[in-house]
DNA sequence: GTGAAAGCGCTAACAA
DNA sequence: TTGTTAGCGCTTTCAC
């Protein structure tokens, strides 16, 4: 089965007219007289015309629109993100195209693979966990393709990014931890190779430290999965539950392992926070209505996502090469709610 | 700014062969002897050529991608249809492209025009709460577009279509609230002109009537804006709360309304289920962990992000015309939790 | 005011 | 085995 839409041909057959006298009626021409413009209009508007944008986007050599990757979209923390995205670019007239890595290196190179080449302008990409080369990326730099990472940035490419303070949203959490009275904080986190892991994970060591509390390695948990694989969860949760010295508080880094953490704690039947505290980086909007309510480390995503967007187009509509790259750094926000404060009363 | 990527006529140009003949080694045709094919791989490997999706697409008259339409990627229920179609749509060798209506009209037009017209091979589209003219669906069609429906349908529009057993869904879950003793249950719905809004309402109406109960209008809320609006679903709950019977169980349609009832029925002190209980249409996997657990009505979302691909592939692939058309209902499924049953027990 | 023609990058029928 | 050529749908320069 085929697309047989109208082309400008059939309407320049038609109408026996040139194309290109067509296409300037089309696009409103000074040189195209009215007569004309009324009488190309009007058949293309009854027979539904609408220009092939491939072909437009040959000839002009862009596309208007911007690829994005994303681990998954059903993360809140991402889709703020796009949301801001889309934002932004609409407001320049250009279109997103989302797309979902899975936290697998090889969906992210198909992504990028489908989404490069002129089929986009430009290209705005948080890492997968298990992304640990760049080089399909580096090449399309190369080539002259606009990247703009947001989140989990690659050290080794340069290029505008944005991303949080994830040290001090992390130190201000731990601090906060033990502020309240827990001296055993469990740390899980995400892939080892991934920016955002190591720098929340300093300021998770770095605040024991300040609070005068010995670093226990094996309260420190990787899921190399980014929280995809369950089981790497469960077995994180279980291994720390078994510790002889259990801890009595955790920080969840990651969205997905803060949620699942907590319903991995229900069905142990732990009680939160009084047999263990949790507080989680997380963006859901439904930590409020969780059983505890859920304290959180919570990022401006959407504001992320349109400042990513915003220096994206600027390198695209830049005159020349652009050779200078900023790394903007926005604030998390800590939210203290009952999941590490026994006397949090909501409703203030 | 500008992406040079080298392109077929450059190698040809450098390695002093005709286009046809590159393009040939690259597409490793038996016509091409070997060592041209090496000569011209190697360059093309060397020199990182990739050919032009749009050229391809343009000269081929197809681009092997689908686009999708949803309200909002952050509603479960739609990330999870979308993994359904990734996966089918990947595993016959096309890519999605996803974007939001964030129920509106007038985006979801913009993005159907983005989408359309050879940009895309087929459209996966579930309506926004705002549409209720579907001409512009309609005029595609007729041009060739293969359409699939899901979820939110058109009846003015023949094409294949997946949906679920709303009546059924809504009627089972009324049901399940008389059973528990309930008699005086609300319905807070999103907009009456979604094909999803009225089945829902028939099996809550129907199920009324079956267990002896009058239908009081009173209890019936339209939020047009599906959940967007924080501000409809307060009025409705508050609405609600201020009657002089105030209801004894709230059924919401929609996933964003279920979450967010929930939310100010927190923040009013109402306690679930014992002032009120909840029960709702929702795919959220955080069901388990919310306060109190929430009883839901749960669509295989997968499955109809699946079905739905499959049968959009269908159209696609089809040699002829396509006129026989199917509907696809598959079932909900109803879980009982804490927030309806107040002797549930989590953990069998 | 209108049209002819070149070309964006690629494929494929046909020629050599 | 390689090359020539036409053409996908559109824009744009340059003639007429």
């Amino acid at each position: 089965m085929n697309f047989d839409a109208i082309t400008i041909t059939d309407i320049a057959r038609e109408l026996h007219l040139s194309i290109s006298t067509v296409s300037k009626a089309l696009r409103d021409s000074y040189e195209i007289s009215e007569t004309t413009k009324k009488r190309v209009l009007e058949y293309a508007q009854e027979h539904n015309y609408r220009p092939n944008p491939m072909a437009q986007s040959l000839k002009k050599g862009h596309s208007k629109s911007i690829g994005i990757v994303v681990s998954n979209i059903d993360n809140q923390f991402f889709s703020q993100v796009i949301n801001g995205m889309e934002s932004e670019a609409y407001s320049q007239g250009y279109n997103v195209i989302i797309t979902q890595s899975h936290e697998s290196y090889d969906l992210e190179v198909q992504n990028v693979n489908h989404l490069t080449h002129r089929a986009i302008d430009g290209l705005l990409i948080s890492l997968s966990t298990e992304t640990n080369s760049v080089e399909h990326l580096k090449k399309l730099q190369k080539q002259g393709l606009p990247i703009v990472f947001f989140d989990r940035v690659s050290s080794e490419i340069e290029t505008h990014k944005v991303i949080v303070d994830n040290f001090k949203g992390a130190y201000q959490a731990t601090m906060h931890l033990i502020n309240c009275g827990y001296r055993h904080i469990a740390h899980i986190t995400s892939s080892a190779i991934t920016s955002v892991t190591s720098e929340r994970l300093s300021g998770y060591k770095q605040a024991l430290n300040d609070g005068g509390i010995k670093i226990n390695e094996q309260y420190i948990k990787y899921c190399p999965h980014g929280g995809m694989d369950l089981n790497e969860i469960e077995q994180a949760v279980d291994e720390l539950l078994a510790l002889k010295t259990k801890p009595d508080a955790i920080l969840t880094a990651w969205d997905r392992i803060t949620t699942s953490t907590l319903a991995l704690l229900h069905k142990r039947k732990v009680q939160i926070p009084q047999d263990i505290a949790l507080l989680g980086f997380t963006n859901t909007l439904l930590a409020d209505v969780l059983n505890p309510s859920l304290s959180a480390v919570q990022q401006p995503a959407f504001e992320i996502g349109r400042k990513a967007t915003e220096m994206l187009l600027s390198i695209i509509n830049s005159k020349r090469p652009v050779t200078e790259f900023e790394t903007v750094v926005l604030p998390t926000e800590l939210f203290i709610r009952s999941s590490t404060d026994k006397t949090y009363k909501p409703d203030q």
